[in-house]
DNA sequence: GCCAATTGTTTTGTATATAAAACATCAATA
DNA sequence: TATTGATGTTTTATATACAAAACAATTGGC
């Protein structure tokens, strides 16, 4: 705290409102008014007419269907869409995601971590059956997660405890892991593996396969992922064809980036 | 000029050129140092430095991969979904969209109009052949391309005019309209049809169909779009099975949103 | 290994962004 | 139609964000 206090001085808190205007009309699922950004941020109408007027200038946000209200505007999706392809990883990735997708049937994602977060980079949608929401840019807990595991698979043990440290661990279903030392053996586990496949970890009825993708280097930077409903999954092809060709896709990719082991 | 001089009290220079940094981390290929920063924007760099400072702490950028350099963060991709969940017409128009591509085997797409650009919010790829880069998010002049022409369908010919006025329309083929009465025409030859068909309009070797899209009080709204490059075409089954496909698909997106015209 | 040039960080006087208050406009209700 | 409450906009005195300059740390060339 001492060390962000003294440093505060160089904050810039009419960058820092107006993002955090951005942020709560993107969080809300209707447009706002003036006024209620105002309430919603604790500020004074006065300064929020400010923001939006900047804000609306820039094409930041942009009218509502109501009179006197705001959403998001255009702009800020071409620097979500910067941001994906400034991600080399995600234009290698696509098509070979791609095409796992079409030989195995089943929804492929790739993901990476984010701070304590898993981060969805991009998905293919199985073709059949219901398709899930659109889950690029979501976030999950990557402690409570098969996918969180493998990602972090690449964090030594050191690491590991760093990231555990002052993280509260709810549990979210009897599996998952609240303590450092559970989430270390699960992190082990798919180490020794190479892969974590789980059944109803996190929503139920819901299956998934994760394999992770190394960089020049070796080290874990993102994770390939099969999943679905239980329905979606034919579990006698699990091991035998839906494994192997997931493990293949990533180490694809992962040669794709430099990675010269063996994995 | 006037009105937006004597305006200009209002404006938040602090939030302007925060986000301008933003964009030219996402134009960038590459991440930046706050020197660059600094010089990209005519900016002194104890400036550029509270704003990265401040654009750190908040999650909108992190550090690159070289020390000293900054890339954008991903809470800019937050922002760029929750615009894209917030246009409720992507989320009803993806499932129908991902099923045109199925049954025609060609890459689907859906755009909007956004001031003088075709703003595309969603595509699903053909399966078959070359992949196209990302195009969610990406921006066209919408003048020069068949999808144009079909948003400003929905345009009266004033506010066509007026979409012209002081907007430069180079050729970009021999084919584009230079002009508002070409324009004009060609719009109205959509108005007519109800559909735009373009062989390498825009780019050589590619051809497309465009359809609009009405909400509830008959207003065009976006344009659902089937494109890809000739060879994937079978032009025999154009007129007989893909346009009748897209513009199926176009009116259950419509009727979605309410429309219950008969077009 | 030295020097020069470039970059990141801190300080500080001054120009200016800010929030309170006043004003204007609108919507709802009696 | 008059009255009240809420919202959008403008003004203005004051707190503060800003850029120049100084400083520190790094890099590159000879």
């Amino acid at each position: 705290m001492s060390e962000s206090a003294n440093h505060d001085i160089y904050f810039v808190p009419g960058l820092h409102r107006g993002l955090r205007v951005l942020e709560i009309l993107g969080a809300a699922k209707t447009p706002m008014s003036l006024s209620e950004i105002a309430r919603a941020m604790d500020l004074s109408r006065s300064s929020a007419f400010r923001l939006v007027y900047t804000l609306r200038q820039m094409e930041f946000l942009k009218d509502g269907e109501q009179k006197n209200t705001y959403t998001l505007g255009a702009k800020v999706l071409n620097l979500g869409f910067a941001y994906l392809s400034n991600q080399p990883i995600t234009t290698i990735a696509r098509p070979l995601l791609a095409k796992l997708r079409d030989t195995t049937g089943v929804s492929t994602h790739l993901s990476v971590l984010e701070g304590h977060n898993v981060l969805y980079l991009g998905s293919h949608q199985a073709r059949t059956g219901f398709v899930s929401n659109m889950v690029t840019g979501t976030r999950v807990e990557a402690y409570a997660t098969a996918i969180g595991w493998c990602l972090l698979s690449g964090k030594s043990d050191a690491e590991l405890a760093a990231f555990c440290k002052g993280l509260d661990m709810p549990p979210i279903t009897k599996h998952t892991p609240t303590s450092f030392q559970t989430l270390k053996a699960r992190v082990d586990q798919m180490r020794t593996d190479g892969f974590v496949v789980s059944h109803g970890f996190r929503e139920p009825g819901g299956s998934s396969i994760a394999v992770p993708v190394w960089d020049q280097v070796g080290k874990v930077v993102a994770c390939v992922n099969l999943s679905g409903p239980d329905s979606g999954f034919d579990f006698d092809k699990l091991k035998s064809f839906y494994l192997p060709e997931t493990k293949a896709t990533a180490l694809r990719i992962s040669r794709e980036l430099g990675y010269e082991g063996s994995n």
